[in-house]
DNA sequence: CCATGTGTATTAGTGTAGTAATACACAGGA
DNA sequence: TCCTGTGTATTACTACACTAATACACATGG
């Protein structure tokens, strides 16, 4: 599948490494560059890879496992996992609610910004355009 | 003006205590609860109040300062500021792109929770109309 | 000019997040 | 069984975030 590799990291950048390889590995799934069954490029890959420590590697990948988005194979590696599906995640009410604190932050920064509820919206559907596209 | 304190800190809640103050502050500004020209209670006020180190007052009140939320009077404390006029914040189309990030991470997020952009949509509606009815 | 009010620069102490080195447990194929 | 591949528990080091104690600069009103 992927003809190059999955990640990139730059020490340098403020952000922590395992934090950036998480990051990474959540946008390759909503992008659909990694699917449901693929396996991960194992921890001492990418360790090797990216000349980092592979407990760091592990720390991302673990991470990921804790919120389902990746599932642990004894000897195997870590593989995407299935979506759940959505009564599995609660209700839609709760949904929601999960992803109210994010919403409220966007409308704080946005008020400073002078930017209006339907041009917060316009992001929106930019975003999920983005996504869906590929 | 606020016939009780502006503030209320939990020193435990894993949340740095600056931080704390400092969104409260923000809050405080997008409901109207306190307006441009207003002063704060003082750093010292504060920190009696709360029982905390000044130095951590002034740390929340320095950055609100860098962030163009309030100004130091010289002899006289920290005065909420007049929201700047849109254009001194750079074109609609750098404003947005300013809050981008902040909105990836809803997309992101959304996506896991099988929310569709419409049901966020939905929610940000709500959140801004909380803030503009207060 | 002194007393009292602002906020803050400087310095230091403490906890913890991030990373790394090592050794281990488990799975699968030769 | 042994070899090699998974991921990880444990431990330790280091940098930095957070908080605090102290002393200072500036403004204002008596």
């Amino acid at each position: 599948m992927a003809a190059d590799f999955l990640f990139q990291v730059f020490p340098n950048s403020g952000l922590p490494i395992y934090r950036q390889l998480l990051d990474q590995v959540r946008r390759h799934v909503v992008s659909g560059r990694v699917s449901e069954g693929d396996f991960l490029p194992s921890v001492r890959q990418v360790a090797l890879e990216l000349e980092v420590n592979p407990m760091t590697v592990s720390k991302a990948y673990s991470l990921l496992e804790r919120d389902g988005v990746v599932e642990h194979v004894r000897g195997q590696g870590m593989r995407i996992a299935p979506r759940p599906k959505p009564s599995e995640n609660g209700s839609l009410r709760e949904r929601q609610e999960r992803l109210l604190p994010l919403v409220e932050q966007v409308a704080a920064e946005a008020y400073q910004l002078h930017l209006s509820s339907a041009q917060v919206k316009v992001l929106i559907d930019r975003v999920f355009k983005e996504l869906d596209g590929k």
